[in-house]
DNA sequence: CCTAAAATCACCCTTTAGTATGAACGGACA
DNA sequence: TGTCCGTTCATACTAAAGGGTGATTTTAGG
């Protein structure tokens, strides 16, 4: 701020200095040529081109940010994998659930894929059988455990502890 | 471009105009007063003025404000916390995950119940509204969390922390 | 060896889930 | 005031899931 007012007053000296010259010199030139009638038009055009410039002068400079750069700082989430599922360690089958919902080997595998997201048919690619023994696998799987549906089924089977 | 050129000859216009009035006013003046010699260095002292003041304003008009906004992306690396564990505690939001999917209430309210199992009726049932509105929500949902299924819909959102 | 349970697969059918598109409405915001 | 977004709902369609039944093949155990 006070970097401004000095640059300020210094235009404004600058600007009060450069009128007295050009007051003189025009002093000068009106005695010198009062008696031409047309060099009085002459000069007021030349007082005023002079004039309007120096004020389009001290306005480009005064006001200088003429250019508002406005940052926008967006922030973008990156996902940084913190440490490994299961605070614990490492995820422990409750065997005693297991043995409650007799759950066979293959159903229980077809359970831990469902609870990671796959299809039936992704997870019979995956196990390198058919959608039809999937669909049975699951069908089985959901009786044992009593719900109707896919995700009922990793809700429970989280909660007992068959799965992470 | 061309409304800015426009601009540019009104402004023009203007000032030619404005200038050949006060040449004319002035012209009246000095004939008027060009007897008194103390009055000559007043008049150019208005003229000064007038057109300086002219300029500044010609200049503050025409020189239009360039405003420039840039946006900065800024990474904020997130460690994503191991979903909590449903024996440790409390369950609390990550929000910056939230965020970053940008999920709506509505959408975060059916991802919850899709998490523990309910069908599309049921959440309808739950939620008071109809079953095409759950729809909705669940396909804007695995858009914005960029899955295909349910189930694959609560696997992410686990990981990340958006439901327990 | 024989058998029960598990695993595999098929067919048909119904229900649920998911996609695409459009539309109406109200609040927030510039 | 106009625009964007979220919420709501509808229709029509495709895909996936689930239920029921039956059948064949492994496999483990008495």
């Amino acid at each position: 701020m006070t970097i401004r007012s000095n640059s300020v007053t210094k235009h404004l000296l600058l600007y009060g200095l450069s009128l007295a010259v050009l007051l003189f010199l025009l002093r000068w030139l009106e005695v010198r040529y009062l008696l031409l009638t047309h060099a009085v038009d002459v000069y007021i055009g030349a007082i005023a081109l002079i004039f309007t410039s120096l004020g389009i002068w001290l306005a480009l400079k005064l006001v200088t940010p003429k250019k508002e750069t406005i940052v926008v700082e967006k922030q973008v989430f990156v996902e940084v994998p913190a440490a490994p599922l299961q605070a614990g360690g490492t995820f422990s089958l409750n065997n005693k659930a297991l043995d409650k919902y007799d759950l066979s080997t293959r159903e229980l595998e077809v359970l831990q894929l469902i609870s990671k997201g796959l299809s039936n048919q992704e997870i019979a690619d995956q196990m390198f059988v058919s959608l039809n023994t999937i669909k049975t696998h699951s069908s089985n799987l959901f009786m044992k455990l009593d719900v109707k549906r896919r995700t009922q089924a990793v809700d429970k089977a989280r909660n007992i502890g068959l799965i992470p």
